[in-house]
DNA sequence: GTCTATAGATCGATAGAC
DNA sequence: GTCTATCGATCTATAGAC
């Protein structure tokens, strides 16, 4: 069932959404994958810490290829945010899945993986703003823009969760689509 | 130094803040106390959990005072709003301090604390919503609007601890007050 | 009320058999 | 490559002296 260490990844990945950094304990990781501690640390010599780490690269390799690179290479903006939108509302599953790099963000998982996370909202950021900016707006209106539904993005993560209401995440992209579709 | 157990919620808050739920040992919290275990359990017969939830409890209390009644009680909505971005701004320390509400609504302490999560997040929206009704606002309006200026905030604390830029809470901040202030 | 000492469980990590 | 056994550290919580 397990042959290689990619393989551990997105049960890696869910136990550290549904748990955080610091509450997700070996054992859980050991139940989750299916593989004693001895085939963990066979595959992730580093531990705990690499085990995230190796998560977070995954993530940012998804979101680079299904996200960032689109937008980066867009020539028509429009549908290069419109696609951006359905990408990330798949991903997070209409609003029952977190986003661990912003999790991360707001625990003390910010120390430890700092630069990931510091890249993968940077890169995202910058990539919307690139491609509102070559669909004609000017620069200072797509930075503000681009940083204003990526944080509405995660803001919409955060409603929803605390709210107990994944539809409040719906809600929020279909109003942040309308905005991203204006002139 | 310390009197009675509410003297302890500050130092508790701020060592919860910085290392969520999970992170937070009880020598952290002796250290940031300064009060032994023995007193801590006076004050805290609940234990670890128990501080959390007060801590929890006092900032609702705070945001009740604060920012939720004034929104409630307002004639004048574009005052209310004007003082809840004030009160905002000065209590997340312009992007530097997290929200421990939107922060355990990402973690595992969703499970633990949630109905003081929704709680909290419930009122403000309402309360917001509310406001912008009496303001003018036809009611679906309204309720999108608190929704997406909630979302907002809690959006721009993420990205601003994720890109370590305090100045994009601040930039965001910024431009949901202009949108709260338009017609 | 505050402290020290400590229980009992669980933590991350390692060793070594197979 | 996967397992079991186990290490030492740390965890939450309690007991009891003062």
């Amino acid at each position: 069932m397990v042959a290689e260490r990619a393989d551990t990844l997105p049960a890696l990945a869910e136990v550290f959404r549904e748990h955080g950094y610091e509450g997700t304990s070996l054992s859980l990781i050991s139940h989750a994958t299916g593989l004693g501690k001895g085939s963990l640390y066979h595959f992730f010599p580093g531990g705990k810490e690499e085990m995230a780490s190796a998560v977070l690269a995954e993530i940012a390799t998804w979101f680079g290829t299904n996200v960032f690179a689109p937008l980066e290479d867009a020539e028509e903006s429009a549908q290069a945010s419109t696609a951006m939108f359905d990408a990330v509302e798949l991903y997070f599953r209409s609003g029952e899945r977190i986003c661990l790099l912003g999790a991360l963000a707001l625990s003390d998982g910010r120390d430890r993986f700092g630069s990931q996370v510091r890249g993968y909202f940077a890169r995202w950021v910058a990539a919307l703003a690139g491609a509102l900016t070559r669909s004609g707006r000017d620069r200072r209106q797509a930075g503000a823009l681009a940083e204003e539904t990526v944080a509405g993005i995660q803001g919409a993560i955060v409603l929803a969760r605390a709210l107990d209401e994944p539809d409040a995440f719906s809600r929020t992209m279909a109003r942040l689509r309308v905005r991203l579709a204006a002139p």
